[in-house]
RNA sequence: GCCGUGGUGGCGGAGUGGUCAAUCGCAUCUGACUGUAAAUCAGACGUCUUCGGGCUACGCAGGUUCAAAUCCUGCCCACGGCACCA
């Protein structure tokens, strides 16, 4: 595998625009990269959720541009970390069981996949867990890295100020965290981690064990966070407005669509890897289509240009010109039953008390016809029915 | 070990005997407006219902009362502070 020298190529990466801080410092960095040395780089996630999110899909499209450059990518999974958490900004997190963190990470594989070309026979990515090593530590082993370490370092620390100040809770295992995921810097013995933002912290505890275990400078490349311009907001998926990468096609379209408009042109910089000089005019194209643009140009990384495709005709048919989606699940007539119990049964809507508040709300409806305001509404033919903005149900006679 | 504070709906947080299925904020859902936007406005937001009303819920278990999230007893849990520290 050729390793790229070129500066002005290995600038391009890094200029894209996603790039917030590198530590020791960029001229070193891009030197090190220059260097023709195949340098071992990684990203590390924990799994503590179903699904990763775009903000996550920066950061990988970003290490896939640096394995492109000849470098050695590894994915990491906190697997062993994430079961105990990342201290949160206001409490300490919930620790996960090991099946719970394994069968997130099992779905997070698929969904990083798209990102990253695995099918490089010379150059592929590495996915590793940490709970190969973290595991196997032992006391001892914990204490001896713990000092390197001291307290007044730990509780520099925004989030533990914070708390510490307003009488919050701050528990010992939450100072091994930064511990953890710096001893993954040792024990993979990289050149740079790549993080986001909020990962300085611990990126940099990685880069002091590195230097004080293995007597090695490592690099960190801070991304930042893809977040709202106008109101600072994060992608959320606790306040649903992330774009999740396990959607499908239509969904992940239509998520997309739902994001503010300001969100385009980041969406643009971080999520695609469409040359920088065509922002302008697709920006050009007027706020709706410039967003569709990219809502097709993403959906079709993961799931290909020509479901993409697709998912944008479904979504003018379905919500510019009323239409319906061309897939929707399916429920079979039973005359016994009114159509509001054949959904609460079928999971479709949580309860019956749900549903009589969408009839209220004038929400359900005959696609093509007139608005169900009957609780106990019961179907007699073939038809779609259209509840809230976007479920349909097509009802089968 | 001692002292103190507190455990309420997805979250934050009111409520301190009746009008409490529980103020309010956030999140969510629906409607209007639209570009499925965003912003804004309006409504809903335990559950079952023959739409009268049931039932279950304010940490757990008992009790007092016509009536308890609210009072009493016991228990469990959490946090803060103090003390102890060969």
């Amino acid at each position: 595998m050729q390793i790229t020298t070129d500066k002005a190529t290995i600038e391009r990466v890094l200029d894209r625009g996603m790039l917030d801080t590198v530590l020791p410092s960029r001229d070193f960095l891009i030197s090190e990269l220059s260097s023709g040395r195949r340098l071992r780089i990684y990203i590390g996630f924990d799994p503590t959720g179903t699904a990763l999110h775009l903000g996550h899909a920066q950061n990988l499209m970003f290490l896939e541009d640096l394995r492109k450059l000849g470098h050695e990518v590894i994915i990491l999974f906190g697997d062993f970390t994430a079961r105990i958490g990342d201290p949160d900004k206001s409490s300490a997190r919930q620790q996960l069981t090991k099946e719970q963190v394994l069968e997130y990470a099992s779905g997070w594989v698929n969904q990083v996949r798209p990102l990253l070309n695995f099918d490089d026979t010379e150059n592929p990515p590495v996915i590793q867990y940490n709970s190969e090593w973290l595991e196997k530590l032992s006391f001892a082993d914990v204490i001896q890295l713990a000092s390197h370490f001291t307290v007044q370092q730990m509780i520099e620390r925004d989030m533990f100020q914070k708390r510490i100040q307003s009488g919050a809770p701050v528990y010992v295992h939450e100072f091994m965290y930064p511990l953890m995921q710096g001893y993954d810097s040792v024990a993979m013995d990289v050149d740079i981690e790549l993080c986001a933002t909020d990962q300085l912290f611990n990126a940099l505890a990685g880069r002091t064990l590195q230097k004080k275990i293995n007597n090695k400078e490592k690099h960190v490349i801070a991304l930042r966070l893809v977040s709202n311009p106008v109101t600072g907001e994060l992608m959320s998926k606790s306040r649903g407005s992330g774009v999740l990468l396990d959607l499908s096609a239509n969904d992940m379209y239509g998520a997309l669509m739902a994001q503010p408009d300001e969100m385009t042109e980041i969406f643009f910089t971080s999520c695609t890897r469409m040359p920088l000089d065509q922002k302008e005019t697709i920006m050009d194209m007027g706020p709706r289509d410039a967003k569709m643009f990219i809502a097709k140009e993403i959906v079709g990384i993961f799931h290909g240009k020509e479901n993409a495709e697709h998912a944008e005709q479904s979504f003018i048919e379905t919500f510019r010109k009323g239409g319906v989606p061309d897939e929707m699940p399916e429920i079979k007539i039973d005359a016994k039953k009114t159509l509001g119990e054949i959904l609460v049964e079928q999971k479709h809507i949580p309860s019956k008390s749900e549903w009589k508040r969408l009839i209220d709300g004038g929400a359900v409806s005959i696609h093509d016809g007139e608005k169900i305001s009957d609780a106990s509404f019961v179907p007699t033919e073939s038809c779609v029915i259209k509840i809230g903005k976007r479920m349909f149900i097509k009802i089968l006679g």
